[in-house]
RNA sequence: UGGGGAAUUGUGUAAUGGUAGCACGACAGACUCUGACUCUGUUUGUUGGGGUUCGAAUCCCUAUUCCCCAGCCA
């Protein structure tokens, strides 16, 4: 973990989770903090995630506490184990460690227990009402539901019914166990919630033992006790579970019960996270997959080029609240400029090739120019780039007539070319068409190193490549994928698709980069000089190279690639 | 129109009765062998209305706005 880029304790904005639990540990309630990321495996990790895995295992690494990795799987309709390797990679690549991982499901059989056992305290029983039924008697929000007919049953005939549940005896969908609890609450939560239900559904790790399973209010609490958590954080959503959250911890007779505590989840804009419309992304082939660079998945985060690091240090500034907040997307770029900044390697690429003729420089020559690794970290050293009479300079660094305040290469003014000459326009072909084909130019042979004896300046610097010594390959630029601010908001498929921004994806084919550098691997990072930040993709192989643009530098002159 | 939450600059977040600060963004300038980085400066805010107080973002009253809840999902 690099410390430089996690924000010390003066400067973290403050968290009413931790303030909370310090008041509490002044008292001595609480001597171990526990807390869990209980993900359920029915999907992709994203953004969002990121925030509550550093929640949960932020706060337990603060505090010198466990947190358990624990996979919510009691619907076996919905779940996968395809997913848990997927979640349990992205858990470890943003840097954290859990103290073990639990499912849910190896609680069932005590949850089962705490479910037999408010039967036997009257405080649960075997509804045999239809699940319409059920809902018309749930009530509305201004109108309290009605009893079921089968609240009062004795509680034997509950035990029976619940044991020939069990035993598969029934079809889904014919009769549940509900807590017994309030039918006219305020909360519908307590309307006598269903805590079990008949599902023949194969499970993904307890196979077909069970044909009834918990669900998510009945059984989050008991795993969470059964695990030791003290601090079950959990999103704003929630909230109107928490009372049936202590009830089913009080009626169970609970020990030291933990807590629920729920914090904003974090929106971030001009991204969707909602599963439903990122399946529909993938499913349709507007992305390439879970794993698009464009996507706010970890997984696709981790193939952009956004450094764990940086995610992290993005997670502890937008702080923890209780209000409903979008983040702005820059900022996110913001923490991942700032820590690349820190870390990538420099190296020259051409991404749009002009070719630059020096016309004085002698035909066969090559020259070894030096170029420092990284700024702020001299002890890298540098790097060896050939230079030669042809070369490539990017398309937008010249102009034949020059607009604005433009110090680049144009006919009235000297450049540098990065660690090498000073060179000035000479002339330049065309094609039929009127397009620049290449520039000549020529060069001061005094300038060698990038500075003059006479020590005159120049305003512009320029990366390049050799045409003598470069290796073709392929970038991808990456843009934003829609053109909303809130894609989550919009409804409908047509408009669905309209917000797509068009050119969230652009292929260069035929960019350049000194082939001293054609050795790279996926994963490695570069900052190409006066461009932006690049790592090499997955899908590079011996014969192409594929580049990703992470992020674009900063740009003042409102350069546009 | 039931209940549960939340409102501080463009965005996010501090300040828990005592100078409304920080970050991102934006804008201006300095520096620069990356129009990057760095540095400096500027701009914009306590949802409205009352009240308590020497003093209120903070306490009280009231209004408004936004979010969540009627799955045998989590």
């Amino acid at each position: 973990m690099d410390e430089n880029i996690i924000l010390n304790e003066e400067t973290k904005p403050s968290n009413f989770i931790h303030d909370f639990i310090d008041e509490y540990s002044k008292d001595g309630v609480y001597t171990d903090i526990q807390t869990r990321f209980p993900p359920e495996p029915n999907g992709y990790l994203h953004i969002g995630h990121a925030k509550a895995i550093c929640i949960d295992f932020g706060t337990a690494q603060k505090y010198g506490g466990k947190c358990n990795l624990r996979l919510d799987d009691t619907n076996p309709t919905k779940e996968d184990v395809e997913y848990v390797d997927a979640i349990k990679e992205d858990i470890e690549w943003l840097g954290f460690k859990w103290d073990n991982v639990y499912f849910a499901s190896d609680y069932f059989d005590f949850i089962y227990e705490c479910a037999k056992k408010l039967i036997d305290k009257g405080l649960a029983y075997v509804d045999e009402s239809t699940a319409d039924e059920i809902r018309d008697m749930r009530g509305t929000l201004t109108e309290a539901g009605i009893e079921s007919p089968y609240r009062n049953r004795p509680i034997e005939e509950s035990r029976e019914l619940f044991k020939k549940m069990t035993d598969g005896e029934f079809d889904e969908g014919k009769m549940v166990l509900r807590a017994k609890i309030d039918m006219s609450s305020s909360n519908l939560n307590m309307r006598d919630p269903i805590i079990y239900r008949i599902l023949k559904a194969h499970h993904h790790r307890t196979g077909d033992k069970w044909c009834v399973y918990p669900m998510y209010d009945f059984a989050h609490p008991l795993s969470d006790a059964k695990e030791g958590v003290t601090h079950s954080l959990c999103s704003l959503e929630f909230e109107n579970h928490r009372p049936l959250y202590n009830w089913v911890l009080e009626a169970c007779e609970i020990k030291n019960p933990p807590r629920q505590i729920e914090f904003a989840r974090m929106n971030v804009n001009y991204t969707l996270t909602s599963k439903r419309k990122c399946l529909k992304l993938v499913n349709d082939g507007l992305v390439s997959g879970w794993d698009d660079p464009r996507m706010a998945t970890i997984c696709g985060m981790r193939r952009r080029g956004y450094p764990s690091q940086a995610v992290r240090a993005f997670v502890d500034k937008i702080g923890v609240s209780k209000a409903y907040s979008v983040i702005d997307y820059a900022l996110l770029e913001s923490c991942v400029r700032d820590y690349l900044n820190e870390n990538a390697d420099r190296a020259m690429a051409v991404l749009k090739p002009l070719k630059v003729i020096i016309d004085n420089y002698p035909e066969n020559k090559t020259e070894n120019i030096e170029v420092e690794i990284n700024p702020n970290k001299p002890e890298l050293g540098k790097r060896s780039v050939t230079f030669s009479r042809e070369i490539y300079i990017e398309q937008d660094d010249f102009m034949l007539n020059p607009v604005g305040k433009y110090f680049r290469l144009c006919p009235q003014k000297e450049v540098r070319l990065k660690g090498a000459y000073y060179i000035k326009y000479a002339s330049h072909e065309e094609d039929g068409n009127g397009n620049i084909t290449a520039v000549h130019c020529t060069y001061d042979p005094d300038s060698f190193g990038g500075e003059t004896p006479d020590g005159r300046k120049v305003k512009g610097t320029l990366h390049w490549v050799s045409a003598e010594n470069c290796t073709d390959v392929t970038v991808r630029l990456y843009d934003r994928l829609f053109n909303v601010p809130n894609p989550s908001d919009e409804e409908g498929v047509s408009s669905f698709a309209d917000n797509l921004n068009p050119e969230s994806l652009t292929v260069l084919e035929n960019c350049k980069i000194d082939a001293s550098l054609s050795n790279v691997k996926a994963g490695d990072v570069f900052q190409f000089m006066r461009q932006g930040y690049f790592c090499v993709d997955k899908d590079s192989n011996s014969d192409n190279i594929v580049f990703n643009r992470t992020v674009a530098l900063k740009d003042s002159f409102g350069k546009k690639l």
